[in-house]
DNA sequence: CTGAAAGCGCTTACAG
DNA sequence: CTGAAAGCGCTTACAG
């Protein structure tokens, strides 16, 4: 039995006869032997391995979005390598140290990444595509991306507030260096715009819940009593619609509350948050069919959102 | 300049002269090289890998535990291969496939591991030692594990919320077939009985959010008026909680209620949990410490859990 | 269809 | 301290 058997019986579709592949494959099941994924690669020079680059995973969107991709990678016989990203280093190093392991390509999830990371310039040097996962980072064209359509997102939001009969709408933003909140607020303005209205107010500072809550303490406390508030994201709405609550503000018959993402968290029996969920799983299809023809330069792709109807919006569905 | 030149000036306290690293290391930098990893796995046979094997990440004590760990090992020099389980499939299967990639240890958060998963009785052949994370496995003592001291922890709870003046005490439980919910239990009813007391109730389901709501309505609606619950984790212990606010019912002044874990939505303004917390940081560290120096047979290693105290048990701290 | 041989990019005794 | 050579465990033309 040769080496090269060996190899062919465990290469699908490879030019071996079945009788061969068989006496090959039994004989491995009882010696427990298994192909050396790690030579495999160094001969073929496919490790079949991505970078999963994440930075803290305080907003719940990121965990749910980090262990479908890894699922997917899977399904499709890759493997996610995981790297962390803290806030204080590069993006780039991390970046350097996974090409070390021959990745195929990398997929950032920009917890901590505002659009002026230090040095993202050259980051797919090396010719490993890198796909930049909800964000788009104007100026890079070099860099992939795919991210839910917030500007459309952020015209939704306003309409279906407009629509429940809302006329004092705020805007509590994120961090306010990132598309993602950038373009939520600019599609809200707009829409806001073309009826005569804008955003009562738009603090922004962080894509956290204790931010959310405390945006709209400050809100209150300042004399501003919006009739409707969109969070810039679900984490945000939720920490928003725990300080209505202190507050003594009845959601929806007073305000009324939209998030964006679509995180499990805002169906709880709690806050029945009316959002615009990003489409996880087209999202996740999409950028590994991209990554696996990779066209630098064509933009951002992007994903509408979608309506999800709960609780936290007067009236009815649109 | 040779090969080996070249390996060596990478190779910290490697024999060459200060010298000819600059000048191989210089060159690097300018020619952008950076030694394959890949290559250098197969070579030395250490891959510096180390598979984390995660289920669905619902959990957030799990998104935590998994990026803290993933930067512990980062600073170790080594690197997570993400990858995940799901319930349909043998954790086995998942391992076999991990062990492709050389990997020199695997650790499994096992978010849907129960006390009898179908086959991880030879989970270590081919010695790779397997670290279960925040459970243990009666019975199997080829495995490594490092976890809470759940019985402890339990007991600390129970004492806790007699402390604070509670006579009518419901444990409300997570998967009852885990280490976790068992050994929470146990403890709690152990020191209770030590008081002559024993749980007004103990309905098991999940670890989930809506499980801890669901137990508390249905618990009321049978007629119980505990007066403290303790939650088999934080997330079950949050949706009793937002139960109690459905019910009316005040806490900390009608009901005391404490959870398990620690995680970080706890401490939210809405919810301000009183919880034990695990010592993650001191988890992770030992698991590390443990599979560098691997002794199986030793039965799984024990972290005293820490009281958090926050607002939602009556009185003051012990 | 099958096997012998070269090569993937490193590391590491070994000899100098 | 340095270099030539063998070897890590695979894959894949190439010849048969």
């Amino acid at each position: 039995m040769s080496q090269s058997a060996v190899s062919r019986a465990f290469t699908p579709g490879a030019r071996i006869s079945p009788e061969t592949r068989r006496r090959v494959l039994e004989a491995a099941e009882r010696l427990g032997y298994r192909p050396n994924a790690i030579a495999r690669s160094l001969s073929t020079r496919r490790s079949g391995i991505v970078a999963l680059i994440v930075g803290d995973l305080h907003n719940p969107f990121y965990p749910q979005a980090l262990s479908q991709m890894a699922q997917a990678l899977e399904a499709g016989g890759r493997r996610a390598l995981l790297l962390t990203h803290d806030a204080g280093r590069d993006v780039q190093e991390t970046l350097d140290a996974a090409r070390a392991y021959q990745i195929e390509a990398a997929i950032v999830f920009p917890t901590r990444l505002n659009s002026t990371p230090p040095s993202l310039g050259d980051v797919s040097r090396g010719g490993i595509p890198v796909l930049l996962f909800n964000r788009r980072l104007p100026g890079h064209d070099d860099l992939l991306s795919v991210a839910c359509d917030n500007h459309a997102g952020g015209r939704l939001a306003a309409q279906i507030l407009y629509g429940s009969g809302a006329r004092r709408l705020a805007f509590i933003g994120g961090d306010p260096e990132t598309s993602t909140h950038q373009d939520r607020l600019r599609g809200f303005s707009e829409w806001l715009a073309g009826v005569g209205l804008s955003p009562v107010a738009a603090p922004a500072r962080a894509f956290h819940y204790d931010w959310g809550f405390q945006a709209t303490l400050d809100l209150h406390a300042a004399g501003e009593r919006p009739d409707a508030i969109f969070g810039a994201n679900d984490i945000v709405a939720i920490g928003v619609l725990d300080a209505l609550r202190l507050l003594g503000r009845r959601v929806p018959e007073e305000v009324s509350v939209i998030g964006f993402d679509g995180i499990q968290e805002g169906g709880r029996v709690a806050y029945r948050l009316t959002t615009i969920r990003q489409p996880l799983e087209a999202m996740i299809e999409d950028a590994l069919r991209t990554l696996d023809d990779p066209r630098p330069g064509s933009g951002p792709r992007l994903h509408p959102g979608e309506l999800v109807w709960r609780g936290t919006v007067r009236g009815n569905p649109p």
